[in-house]
DNA sequence: TATGAATGAGGGTTCATTCAT
DNA sequence: TATGAATGAACCCTCATTCAT
């Protein structure tokens, strides 16, 4: 309130992470150049290096943001619900909506595990884990499994595993499809799969049998 | 197959597309240099313009080349499936098999098609579609309906851009997770889903609503 | 001396002097930064032209002040000292002293005429000649002429040449021995040359040859 | 003779070294940027990069060049020699030698020590000792001390460090002074001063007294 | 007087690409 | 066919300098 440089001075930098965030969803970490960033961020390159020591930290930066505001919506959107199949809906309906809303901060989530798996460097740089999203999914999972709602022999992690690779997916599917009706398209049909209401039941249910090897 | 002699020339440039498709999968086309390639396959740098006009060129080789064995894989498994659940289930069971055997294959096909949203000079040389994944699923999917097995109301279209989106979610956790045993298990909860015997059924099983706005 | 009230504004550009006098002997004029100094001096960087027009000035600016400190020194130490041999006695002693006391000072002279070789803008802006050490020595080396303590044919513009390398040299060596006593060793060693008491005369004196081609 | 290449190739590693030397020689570590060097050598800033991993370790195959070259010129211009006097005529004479016919050479011998305090990256990376001329003069000193040839009390070691303060002394001089002449006048008094013939002995010679503290 | 945000030029370094051999 | 020397553009980053506050 009184200190309008400090203010200036945050608001550049939420500008330069944001303007990060976009190029590195779209461009991926490697072939984003500074002079991108700064340009979309309106500044010069050199004015990066005030708020971030490398490029490196900058990446971290966006990592730990988004990982942040990304928790906070997926812990939102499955309070109040009451079971896993709810659950799930609510975070696959949350996951489009913040497609629709803000491309750039959804597709960075398929974007960073990527990017920290082919640049070691940033790895060692991430303070938070990578994996906060496994772990939520996990917690859902875990809960849903004490709730009764998994079937005999079926594990959390694998579940969670699942969510996580799905949710992955997904997002990775609207960022190459570009395309948000086709996203939703692909959302629901999923929500479905987890209804039991996209395939009719066969006939002769398959016996369950183990997948792979 | 049918060409005994082949000679060294092709056996060269075989290296070379095998290399260049693990240094794609595993560090992107960006960071991946013509001399990682190079020392992989055991040249020169300058040798690799014998075979390819360019980076890029060598990229969308790879690209090709990957999208045909895939094809064939995936067609081979759903053949001789009766309907859609066992089809997924060979289909999924073939992509672990696949992950399992060579990692860099598979991971490939959840890299390409970001890479070329992030290239649009890969995506202008490349004369296949990008979509041919696509279409086989939209194939797969078109069958089931005409057998009757699709609920009412669910587009043939939005369970193949489901079934595209699972699959790159699976491969990328496997690339991530690095990790054969979790990548089995994700795979085996999806096709669980896809048989109705992950969840047990809710005892008033909601209404299916709409997904996301 | 004189004015009492030194604002603090003097006491600040004293400050800003003093660390870009060690800075710039530690590290040379190139490498050292505004930064360097401007944290030395306990400011910012900015501040410093306040004070300074440029980097250059305020290298010139060290280089007068430390010119006119060790000229007051060396003639204070010569100053009722008989002879030749007693005079360089003073002058090595006073630069024992000085290197020991502060370093930088002393470590500046043999920093500076290399500085001011290489960087031609600095030369053009130095008001004092570059040579007062050496009209210095030359006017040592003078009056020894002149009270016929030089051998015949011994001019002292030599003389005074190997003075002013001499000095140099043992500066040099200070700084990169950064060895108080090995410092005092070297200067000892060379001061019993000047008084012949370093090396056993040679039965049959070597005649004296030209040095060199 | 039959490997045209590898000559052309160590050819241009030469000329490189040589160009490095040159500037390094006269602008200092910092101050030479890769262009001079590249543009002094005839090629470009990055074939350098084929020959050298930095312009560090340019710097340190600069100085180790450097320092055998040198190191091989003091040997044999000793050798012969039989007492300290007309060791030390020798090596100022070829030192003098030196600075006409190469310069850079020469005057490199001087820059180096003060680089490698500044920049310790450099320091890391030197292989050989920084003292190997320390030695050298050492040598020269513990053999003259054994001949009988030093003054009571005199160590060995003290005559190594002015030997050495001295030299980079004279090479300072003649880096500076940037005059083959003056550099010989000062190269000569020094050496009268050590066949003490330079001045005259004061009537009452001056009781050796301790220089500094 | 002093700050610190911002600029812009330039430095070291990498790398796709070319080409003589 | 293959090498590896060489180029030149582009990248990340630094830093002297300016200026609004």
């Amino acid at each position: 309130m009184g200190r309008p440089p400090a203010t200036a001075s945050a608001e550049t930098r939420a500008r330069i992470l944001l303007a990060a965030r976009e190029c590195f969803s779209q461009f991926g970490y490697a072939k984003t150049t500074n002079k991108d960033i700064a340009a979309l961020a309106g500044i010069t390159t050199g004015a990066i290096y005030h708020y971030f020591d490398s490029k490196q930290e900058l990446f971290v930066a966006v990592v730990e943001e988004v990982q942040r505001v990304i928790l906070d919506e997926l812990r939102e959107a499955v309070s109040d619900q009451p079971d896993l199949a709810s659950q799930v809906r609510a975070l696959l309906g949350r996951s489009v909506e913040l497609h629709a809303h803000d491309p750039w901060l959804a597709r960075f989530i398929s974007v960073e595990p990527v990017e920290l798996t082919r640049h070691e460097e940033l790895r060692g740089l991430l303070r938070t884990g990578q994996s906060a999203v496994f772990h939520f999914f996990l917690d859902v999972a875990g809960q849903a499994e004490r709730r009764g709602e998994l079937a005999r022999g079926v594990e959390p992690q694998a579940v969670a595993n699942m969510l996580v690779a799905v949710t992955m997916g997904l997002a990775l599917f609207a960022a190459v499809a570009n395309n948000d009706d086709r996203h939703r398209e692909a959302t629901e049909a999923f929500q479905r799969l987890v209804e039991s209401t996209l395939i009719k039941p066969a006939r002769r249910p398959a016996r369950v049998r183990s997948v792979g090897r």
